[in-house]
DNA sequence: ACCGTCCTTCTACAGGTGTAGAAGGCGATA
DNA sequence: TATCGCCTTCTACACCTGTAGAAGGACGGT
């Protein structure tokens, strides 16, 4: 139910973190959030150590979980999507990225600020199951498309859209791109993808154009 | 001197914030982190607010300093050279990048966490003169090669070599990609960012080839 | 030599925070 | 019904942090 205590702390978390940063994530903060009682979220969590990787944990299956739903029932074998239509793939990925800077913004800024407190606590790399599943799925189609190096290519291609991600949801992409969680978002990112896939594919616009 | 407490103080916030991330950044640990009595950095930033801004201008002037020292020599008209040599322009930019992930980690993962803390605190966003002014030159030299739309094309160019960056030294490519300040870490780079500087720019390796 | 000014260092203290454990309540089992 | 174990809530407390102000000292002007 909605009334299980793991998950109603955990996302009361990741709001706390999205909204007040690493230094607000508290105990009490955590309690007063999920409007639950003070010492909840402290006999749950005995130490804040066990906050914190509960909450990455459950941004790992929220962002798999994402991952699996989008991704996959384009086709049984996303491989070969990417070969036959680079467009359509450009603006899943986009829709995907739009929803995670509008309605799941919360928990984007949460996993950016894990991310950022991962490098000091090693041991919270598990999120990097979501990296490594993407960046495995980039290698696979730039590979089925015919790329020199599809493992270097692919791992290019990850990082630049989670950059374009980053650059939307923080950086100073924030106040010059369209709203996040409209169409023209969307558009805009889709055109930037396709770029991205075509390049990083070996493929270009001109020898492309034939498959519209 | 070097011994000019603002700056020895900033610096050692700068460190301390790479380091202990955003929520280790108090006063105490700065005074230690600087090896000064307790209580130096309480009497010049009073309240921790101040110290931040003063860390993020800090930030912003070293993030300047290197892009001036690094883009303008190439040629008065950086436009112009982009033109010319791509895969110059690109290395040029792997290098830039390769510093600010070798020897200049600690500035990088503190202005992170500063873009992340702007988020709840937008009267931070000082940083992003950086951003635009890579930006604005993105545009200039996106237009100059004779992109379609160079606004856009810069946009989402800054956005993709940001994400290169927060990748290897952050993401899952800090495991995947070479070490950062080795030749093979420049050179994968440049690859990267040849790639996208042709693709946002409407050229292709095959129409380059001949400028060889 | 005297004084005022500034820089530096120390100390105080009111909250906030992490963590442990006690107290209370509630359903199941015998 | 009495007992036991578990989930929940409350309380305690040592420690850390932000911030203010006092104490100390160097130093140039008169």
């Amino acid at each position: 139910m909605t009334t299980d205590r793991f998950a109603v702390l955990t996302d009361a978390a990741i709001d706390v973190l999205a909204e007040l940063g690493m230094r607000g994530l508290t105990h009490r903060a955590v309690d007063a959030r999920a409007g639950l009682p003070q010492g909840t979220t402290s006999a749950y969590f005995r130490t804040r150590k066990a906050l914190i990787e509960a909450v990455v944990r459950r941004l790992a299956d929220l962002d798999r979980a994402d991952l699996d739903a989008r991704e996959l029932p384009a086709g049984a074998d996303s491989a070969a999507v990417a070969l036959t239509d680079i467009d359509r793939t450009a603006a899943g990925i986009a829709a995907l990225l739009d929803q995670w800077m509008s309605t799941a913004r919360h928990r984007t800024l949460a996993r950016y600020a894990c991310l950022l407190e991962a490098t000091h606590h090693p041991e919270l790399r598990t999120i990097l199951e979501y990296g490594d599943a993407s960046r495995a799925q980039s290698r696979a189609m730039l590979a089925a498309a015919g790329a020199r190096n599809p493992a270097q290519a692919g791992d290019h291609l990850v990082a630049c859209i989670d950059g374009l991600l980053f650059d939307r949801l923080i950086g100073a992409g924030a106040r010059t791109a369209p709203p996040p969680g409209t169409a023209a978002n969307r558009a805009d990112l889709t055109i930037a993808i396709a770029t991205l896939l075509r390049a990083f594919a070996g493929q270009h616009p001109e020898a492309q154009r034939s498959g519209t």
